[in-house]
RNA sequence: GCGAGGAUGGCGGAAUUGGUAGACGCGCUAGAUUUAGGAUCUAGUGGCCUAGCCGUGCGGGUUCAAGUCCCGCUCCUCGCACCA
């Protein structure tokens, strides 16, 4: 009898090392048919939680990176679930998109067949069953794909909404033209002169364009109030708005047109000497002199030509032509002449400036090179007096006004004293020929592209009533699916007929549909509003939902999106709110970024480099808890940090131990058998303290020292672990608290742990442990004793007694008790668990 | 140039309000086990001229006490950059 039970208790435990490849298919499994991950999203029992990650676009595959990004999420978001919360944490796909189509376009060419369509779900498929193996909670039942017609014909609903309130218009305008890709850009995707996506050298065009009107919003997007986002965020936002404040101010030229500027230094009016005109101004053409026509056009078509990267390479060195043409300075009747140069850019304020080349220093080189005439008209304090014909590089410091008529001796500058700068738009808006303004960096959103894969804009053009609408009643204009894909890459849409044909909504004529699609950071701009009622067909979300649900509370993403879809994202809620669709004002409450993982040598992850990490393979190897937890434990999320096999080999390890840890018989008990007091408290002390840390890890988004926590604690159990001091309650509960505190990270490990040990339910429906702040409490600790700062031994002081602590420091230290005696101890510093230091006179 | 962040062992990285720097992991060394290797376990591991001294990019400062605060530098990463 006693045989066979000790028998059975032996096959319970003897298994068996950690296998992963056994234990996480059949969990995900399980979970999967319980709907375990399922959100009940009218539950109101609970707090709600809304924590989103940035879709991913269907590549095909899953790499290290969407692991990165997923996985620390998903924990994150696991965490939030035990502490009690009803979490939200859905997935999806940005379907739409260039790579499709490049796809398509490529097998064109070598003659094969290939849809953008299809290639795209198949590659969702794929990817949805790499994200299994995850292990991650995403409720799948939510799932958004936007190039869904059911998706994106809300895209194209949005779109009329702006367009009846104006935020949404068709413009010629020059734009970003990449000759690779076949498309616009906008300003956003051009890097340093290149497209974003395809690197190739962006061109500059005037073409008619589609746009919404996010500069309406530039001052409220510069508002972070109550917004948790990373600082470097924030500023790159900002500084891509980019706001400044200064006067326009109205220049004649001698034949009385009238042209604006915007300075930002008003005060430096009287030291303009010249004008500068953008070689794209409008009024280039006319105001040219005869005599100069000839190298001006040759000028103008120059600058035309340059790709911005031209622009920029030529550095400081400054071009420009004179056009032989005169204008008055509005404040002194000066008469000055007017050039243009590429350095003034037509897109920014008025395409015109006033040249004040004493104080800016563009103007200064402009001066300079061209030898035109340099009047100071800031005079610093203290200096000697400014001359123009001496200065060596402009002064754009603060100082006193001098030429400058009525305004002489008045303190001005943007540093200090703004009075000269106020005073003189005072000054300017009584005359009437100037007033203050603010301009921004920021152009509106270009969101026309010239490419098939996109949701079409429902706009039509009418022989006899010029641009309508499509009615809101024919959405979901769809892309047509029996398309050609020419080598050329231009898209099918422009020759496919039965697209083409509409009828107009408002003489039901003959009419042509809009050919162009929109930009897909338009699907990003409000996803994660259509997570919330996925299949809705009335309406793009559901309204209620949206008010109980949103701002998302957390997001999740890279860095990369700093500008881009976060500006998108921030702009459109704003829109949605000015449309009454919803009432907040921010989509996304926290944010926060994860880094990058580079391969091994240090070096981002490219397959010509052959430092690619495969996840599949790790999964294969390692298992997806053993990646999980690398991932988390490989430095700060983010920061990123290099891949590294023998990190990962670490690990597991110590998933390996834990597993053993846990399940292994305990040793025979010590002859007598009764724990050890002292250790089952140090045990008790650690569980407490990894519950403590591990908390505060996760608030924190450090989840590489959580891990690190959680290391402690199993090094901490297997050194209390003996027969005797496994059979204590405090065993038991150090057993249940690792668990709880790892099922965020290794969730497939701890479903089978919590199962095998036999506790109840699944241990993510658990709720998060509390620490108790009694255990932490040591009776007698040991204290470094310090004296002036020098380290003077060591003495176990009980924590509540600091007067106990100076006794026994005067019986340690005979110098200190001397000045003990002699009452010259002016304080005593005692931090419990730290050092105990005394000052003396 | 402007803005943000950073610099800590051989490596990745830890260090509430200033309180025994180097948690945790990797690597390395020794031992146990093993026919051997691997795996696993145990102990050790900042440096040095080792009763002690020196150590968080460099130079100053504040403090009983500085990786942490202040002043002045160097270097690195990222973002923006002729924006008037």
């Amino acid at each position: 009898m006693t045989e066979t039970k000790q028998a059975d208790t032996a096959a319970v435990y003897r298994t068996d090392r950690y296998n992963p490849q056994e234990i996480e298919p059949k969990w995900q499994a399980r979970w999967r048919d319980q709907r375990l991950y399922e959100v009940d999203l009218d539950d109101a029992s609970k707090p709600r939680y809304y924590f989103l990650t940035m879709y991913p676009y269907p590549s095909g595959d899953l790499h290290v990176g969407h692991w990165y990004a997923e996985a620390p999420a998903d924990a994150a978001a696991r965490y939030r679930r035990m502490r009690g919360y009803n979490v939200l944490f859905p997935m999806g796909f940005d379907a739409f998109g260039l790579p499709a189509e490049n796809a398509a376009v490529k097998a064109a060419k070598e003659g094969r067949d290939v849809h953008p369509a299809r290639l795209t779900y198949e590659r969702i498929a794929r990817m949805e069953e790499q994200f299994a193996q995850m292990g991650a909670m995403f409720d799948w039942s939510k799932k958004v794909v936007t190039c869904d017609p059911e998706y994106y014909r809300w895209n194209q609903w949005f779109f009329l909404k702006m367009w009846e309130r104006g935020l949404a218009y068709r413009k010629e305008s020059f734009v970003n033209w990449d000759p690779v890709d076949q498309t616009v850009l906008a300003n956003e995707q051009v890097v340093d002169g290149r497209g974003e996506r395809s690197g190739a050298l962006i061109e500059r065009r005037l073409m008619p364009q589609w746009h919404f009107k996010i500069t309406d919003y530039a001052d409220e997007l510069l508002d972070f109030e109550g917004l948790d986002w990373p600082e470097r965020v924030k500023v790159m936002q900002t500084n891509w708005i980019g706001r400044s404040e200064g006067a326009e101010v109205t220049f004649t030229s001698e034949r009385g047109d009238p042209i604006e500027v915007f300075t930002t230094r008003p005060d430096t009016l009287w030291g303009a000497t010249f004008m500068v005109l953008a070689p794209e101004h409008p009024l280039v053409a006319s105001l040219t002199s005869e005599d100069r026509r000839d190298e001006v056009r040759a000028y103008v078509e120059r600058a035309s030509r340059m790709t911005e990267l031209d622009r920029q390479a030529e550095g400081k060195e400054k071009t420009g032509s004179f056009i032989g043409a005169y204008a008055v300075n509005p404040v002194n009747e000066q008469r000055i002449p007017i050039w243009i140069a590429d350095y003034v850019l037509m897109g920014y304020g008025t395409g015109a400036i006033m040249g004040v080349p004493a104080h800016d220093e563009r103007d200064f080189d402009f001066a300079r090179r061209f030898g035109l005439v340099i009047t100071p008209v800031i005079q610093p304090d203290g200096a000697a007096p400014l001359d123009g014909a001496t200065m060596e590089a402009a002064y754009t410091g603060d100082g006193r006004m001098v030429n400058s008529g009525p305004f002489d001796g008045t303190p001005s500058g943007k540093e200090g004293s703004l009075e000269g700068i106020r005073r003189v738009i005072a000054w300017l808006e009584e005359r009437s020929i100037g007033s203050g303004k603010v301009t921004y960096r920021l152009r509106d959103w270009l969101i026309s592209r010239q490419r098939y894969w996109g949701t079409p804009i429902p706009m039509l053009y009418c022989d006899r009533c010029g641009l309508q609408p499509e009615h809101e009643g024919n959405l979901p204009v769809l892309l047509p699916a029996d398309v050609a894909f020419m080598p050329t890459g231009e898209s099918p849409l422009k020759t496919h007929e039965a697209f083409l044909r509409a009828t107009c909504p408002t003489c039901g004529g003959p009419a042509t549909r809009e050919t162009d699609t929109m930009d897909t950071f338009m699907d990003s701009s409000w996803y994660w509003f259509r997570y919330l009622s996925p299949h809705r067909e009335d309406v793009p979300f559901d309204a209620d939902l949206a008010a109980r649900w949103t701002p998302v509370d957390t997001y999740t993403g890279g860095i990369e999106h700093a500008i881009l879809h976060l500006l998108y994202a921030r702009f459109f809620t704003k829109v949605l709110r000015d449309l009454g669709l919803v009432a907040i004002d921010e989509p996304f409450r926290r944010l926060r970024n994860q880094g990058m993982i580079l391969g091994e040598d240090n070096e981002k992850m490219s397959k010509s480099r052959g430092n690619v990490v495969n996840p599949d393979l790790l999964v294969a190897e390692y298992g997806a808890d053993a990646v999980r937890t690398y991932l988390m434990f490989i430095g700060p999320w983010d920061q990123g940090a290099p891949w590294s096999y023998q990190g990962i080999e670490g690990v597991t390890r110590f998933l390996g131990r834990v597993w053993s840890l846990l399940l292994d018989p305990p040793e025979a008990p010590a002859a007598g058998g009764a724990p050890d007091a002292g250790a089952v408290e140090e045990l008790r002390r650690a569980v407490h303290g990894a519950i403590r840390a591990v908390t505060e890890d996760f608030e924190a988004f450090q989840f590489n020292t959580a891990v690190a926590e959680l290391m402690t604690l199993q090094n901490a159990m297997s050194k209390a672990k003996s027969g005797a001091v496994t059979r204590t309650a405090a065993w038991q509960d150090a057993r249940r608290t690792m668990l709880l505190l790892l099922a965020p990270i290794a969730p497939h490990l701890c479903e089978e742990l919590w199962e095998r040990l036999g506790f109840e339910g699944s241990v993510h429906v658990q709720t998060w442990p509390d620490f108790d702040p009694e255990a932490l409490v040591r009776d007698s600790i040991p204290m470094a004793v310090q004296v002036n700062g020098k380290v003077r031994g060591q003495i176990q002081v009980p924590t509540d007694a600091a007067k106990d602590a100076i006794l026994s420091l005067a019986r340690a230290e005979p110098n200190v008790a001397r000045y003990l005696a002699a009452g010259e101890v002016q304080r005593e510093i005692v931090v419990p668990g730290k050092l105990v230091s005394f000052v003396v006179r």
